[in-house]
DNA sequence: CGGACAAGCTGA
DNA sequence: CAGCTTGTCCGG
């Protein structure tokens, strides 16, 4: 019997007997591929997964029992996905086989009774979708993803992948209520192992499906598929890996495709003018017109979009250096030399370059609280107060209540907690078209997508407004349009020729212990190491697998390495 | 990770 | 040199 145990820093397997007692005459329990154990080890029990049954043992070792059968765990499908997972992103089988596995102990898995036909329509495009090996389907912002999940489930068990914990209970009920058996991931476990339609975010991608049919991943373009801690894993990848293992379709749907997506599967798209009619009405208001020596947050002809109905205002304070400032003097924290915000980091101010170090003191008087000088929302919205003549609340990520103002502002969060509005205002999306990131027009797409969900269809008569001076950019055009190729076209002809992703790989790495892991890393033949930038070293390559296979052979420092594969932020 | 054990440091 | 801390190694 070979057992991983549940250690993160181990990742190795050891060998154990079953217990004579269990075997005497096949009535003892089940072992098999999977199987959730615990067994001494260096002196103590520790938790573990059976990876092979039938090995042949180290003829120089004398083993030990197992402790305990704890209960059933991942499938051997998911134990050969989580070594796969593991060198796809650079980290642990252990971290992988922790998805995998219930969160509580399962004895069994539940009964599951006969399933009734899913009823099906008139055939749709998801229906054709689902006869490709792989598709996009490229929806309407406002899509429910109700009606792909049911095509999916006509074809027998599905796993569909959501962004959120909020949208799979809501599809849940949806296809529960069409007579699907559902199980939500993670609770279900138990019901997914007796085999059913698997909803749930992320971590469902490792429920057990013992009768997979078809796979759909909802809004594939949203950036919380990717697990932000490590390893870094993308839901959307693993899901396309796990598919093409079972030989079984994956359909995603999204109103604004990655181009990760459209490279993986064939693009499907709505009629145009019915694509077009699902975006909102788009007003520009081109900010070069303003005054410049009065131009404050707001448009003069802005007046004119927010005087009624529900009114949403964004303003991106991401990516901004944080102010900090003293709560005593209220002088601004800066570095000696030229003034540069220093940030707050564990005990100490650090400049951004980290060349300059202080303890938390004031420099002008000596005082020791700081408070953070929140630039952007918080003034903005005295501004917007005024602009409007009545109250507006403000809405970040980390504030809790439901704005109740019929005006309200807030970072991109906002377009999270609002579900309707009349009118949506980007303040300032230059910010956003004109950020330093690889992704920042397509993650500028993604957020008018994200405004266009809560804003209806054109017919609706709801507004998009967006401030900005350069009216004639890619992305103000396709939402202008209702045509989110535009954006995808002129991202692929940028990235192509400069081998950025998907045309290319690249893989940061970070941490206390990055230097050394970077000292210790062999780089195979075009494989380039640059950096270190911020702490961190960027590899970059035509393709991952040599950086991958070059990381698998590198040996771990003591201190912690972050090893980001496919960063979403550089 | 966490226990075992070795090497290094301190004070009498 | 006991008694303690710190570091390194390795696990069935």
């Amino acid at each position: 019997m070979r057992v991983l145990p549940d250690v993160p820093a181990i990742d190795k397997e050891f060998d154990y007997l079953i217990p004579s007692a269990w075997e005497a005459d096949g009535r003892g329990p089940r072992i098999t591929i999977g199987s959730m154990v615990r067994v001494p080890l260096a002196g103590r029990r520790v938790a573990g997964w059976v990876t092979a049954v039938d090995v042949e043992p180290n003829p120089g070792v004398s083993l030990a029992p197992l402790a305990k059968l704890s209960g059933i765990g991942p499938t051997p499908e998911l134990i050969g996905l989580a070594e796969w997972a593991a060198w796809r992103w650079a980290g642990r089988r252990v971290a992988f086989l922790r998805s995998a596995s219930p969160d509580r102990m399962v004895a069994a898995p539940a009964k599951a009774p006969p399933r009734d036909p899913v009823p099906s329509g008139p055939r749709d495009v998801f229906d054709q979708a689902f006869e490709l090996e792989s598709a996009v389907v490229r929806v309407p912002p406002a899509d429910d993803g109700v009606a792909v999940s049911l095509a999916a489930c006509r074809l027998g068990d599905a796993l569909i992948l959501v962004p959120d914990a909020t949208r799979a209970r809501r599809l849940a009920l949806a296809l529960r209520r069409a007579g699907v058996r559902t199980a939500l991931a993670p609770d279900d476990w138990a019901v997914a192992a007796g085999g059913a339609t698997v909803i749930g975010a992320r971590t469902a991608a490792w429920m057990p499906m013992p009768e997979l049919a078809a796979v759909v991943i909802i809004d594939e373009h949203d950036e919380r598929f990717k697990d932000e801690r490590t390893p870094a894993w993308h839901a959307r990848d693993f899901a396309l890996e796990r598919a093409r293992r079972r030989g079984v379709p994956v359909v995603m749907v999204t109103p604004t495709p990655s181009l990760e997506a459209l490279r993986a599967g064939r693009l499907l798209r709505l009629e145009r003018s019915v694509e077009r009619d699902a975006w909102p009405f788009v007003e520009v208001l081109d900010r070069r017109d303003d005054d410049p020596a009065k131009a404050g947050p707001f448009a003069e002809r802005l007046n004119s979009y927010i005087g009624s109905g529900r009114v949403v205002c964004v303003l991106n304070r991401k990516g901004r250096a944080r102010l900090l400032a003293c709560a005593q003097c209220g002088e601004l924290v800066r570095t000696e030399d030229g003034g540069r915000p220093m940030v707050l980091l564990d005990d100490h101010l650090e400049s951004p370059d980290g060349s300059e170090q202080r303890p938390v003191v004031c420099a002008h008087c000596g005082s020791t609280t700081l408070k953070n000088l929140r630039v952007g929302v918080d003034r903005a919205r005295e501004e917007l107060e005024a602009f409007v003549g009545e109250r507006v609340d403000e809405v970040t990520a980390d504030s809790s209540d439901r704005p109740t103002s019929r005006v309200v502002i807030g970072t991109e969060a906002v377009l999270h907690r609002v579900d309707d509005a009349d009118v949506v205002v980007f303040l300032d999306f230059d910010q956003e078209l004109l950020a330093l990131r690889q992704r920042a027009a397509e993650q500028a797409m993604t957020m008018l997508a994200r405004a266009a969900r809560i804003l209806g269809e054109r017919r609706s008569g709801a507004r998009l407004v967006i401030q900005t001076r350069q009216p004639d950019h890619e992305v103000i055009q396709a939402a202008l349009r209702g045509d989110p190729s535009l954006v995808a076209v002129a991202e692929r002809d940028r990235r192509q020729p400069l081998r950025l992703p998907p045309y290319g790989a690249q893989v940061a790495v970070s941490g206390a212990g990055g230097r050394a892991f970077i000292d210790a890393f062999v780089a195979p033949p075009g494989v380039q190491v640059r950096g270190p930038l911020d702490g961190r070293w960027l590899l970059r390559a035509d393709s991952l697998a040599p950086i991958l296979d070059a990381l698998a052979e590198t040996p771990r420092p003591p201190a912690r390495v972050r090893v980001e594969v496919d960063p979403l932020r550089v």
